[in-house]
DNA sequence: CCCCAGTCCTGCGGGC
DNA sequence: TGCCCGCAGGACTGGG
């Protein structure tokens, strides 16, 4: 569930505390959740951590990166249920890790990850481990990148949701934020990607900026099972303002006329107005 | 190369 | 009331 607006989110909530700070000690959780994945082993990460300084927290698409002073990287990647925290997290089960800082004035003593699924990942990275990584990513839809990724949906020809969901082209857009953008662009998710105009290629960049720089207003969405929260382990409120999503047979709020239909594409629901959002 | 189906995992809600 | 099944969708893998 955490796309963009929800990791941007996660990040901006815990860059303060972190930046600047030494890591102790790593713990991992004990209990039962044991599955989830760690890079390249739970004993390395744990010796490369300790005593290191964080330099800084930024997002990579739909990661959180954590630069060390030694120029090492923690990738953290939530999927679908994962939380970076700095305070209590949901529930005391799926406390995945805990990482413990040196003692200061200000900012939180430690921060976690908590993950319910265990879908999430953590990868300790190198410099050129992390290049890897961001070469095989398309770029950031926030970053006015426009023509860049516009010319890699042009050349295909999967429907368009299907494309914004590729993180090749683009970053950072998952399922729930696809529909929302397309129906904002009035664009037909079943819209071969190749078959758009340039004008119109251009509107739904347009609209991909608009609707995650809103939902970042809004800290992201959370859903009904109340999973996403940001780093403070509050709920966002984008939920609110979804126009399409979850929005099955209701009246579409921009046209007033069609009702909204779900369909399934490529295994996933999508949620769109077949009266305003045209092939 | 391009694309799809299957996989990981847990918790919840619908149906019987 | 209680159980079981299907579904939710991040990213990756294997195969056509």
């Amino acid at each position: 569930m955490p796309e963009l607006p929800e990791v941007e989110t996660m990040v901006r909530g815990v860059r303060p505390g972190l930046t600047g700070r030494q890591i102790k000690r790593m713990r991992f959780c004990r209990c039962p959740c044991q599955p989830l994945t760690i890079r390249p082993s739970r004993r390395r990460l744990q010796q490369v951590v300790k005593d290191r300084v964080i330099e800084s927290v930024d997002r990579l698409a739909k990661r959180i990166v954590v630069k060390l002073d030694n120029q090492d990287f923690i990738v953290i990647e939530p999927r679908m249920t994962g939380l970076l925290l700095v305070t209590d997290p949901p529930t005391q089960q799926h406390r995945r890790i805990v990482w413990e800082l040196a003692a200061s004035r200000h900012g939180p003593e430690s921060f976690e990850f908590w993950d319910r699924r265990g879908l999430g990942t953590v990868s300790l990275m190198n410099s050129e481990e992390f290049q890897q990584l961001n070469n095989r990513l398309g770029p950031d839809p926030l970053k006015m990148l426009d023509e860049d990724w516009l010319r890699q949906l042009a050349r295909t020809q999967r429907p368009v949701k299907n494309a914004l969901l590729d993180q090749s082209i683009v970053t950072g857009i998952g399922n729930i934020y696809a529909s929302e953008i397309l129906h904002r662009a009035r664009i037909s998710p079943e819209t071969p990607a190749a078959g758009l105009s340039v004008r119109r290629t251009r509107h739904l960049a347009a609209a991909a900026r608009e609707i995650l720089e809103a939902a970042i207003q809004c800290e992201g969405s959370t859903l009904g099972d109340g999973t996403y929260r940001n780093a403070l382990n509050q709920d966002g409120s984008y939920q609110n303002h979804h126009r399409v999503y979850q929005k099955s047979d209701t009246i579409c709020p921009t046209c007033r006329r069609g009702r909204v239909r779900k369909i399934i594409q490529a295994q996933r629901s999508t949620f769109f107005c077949p009266r305003c959002q045209r092939h």
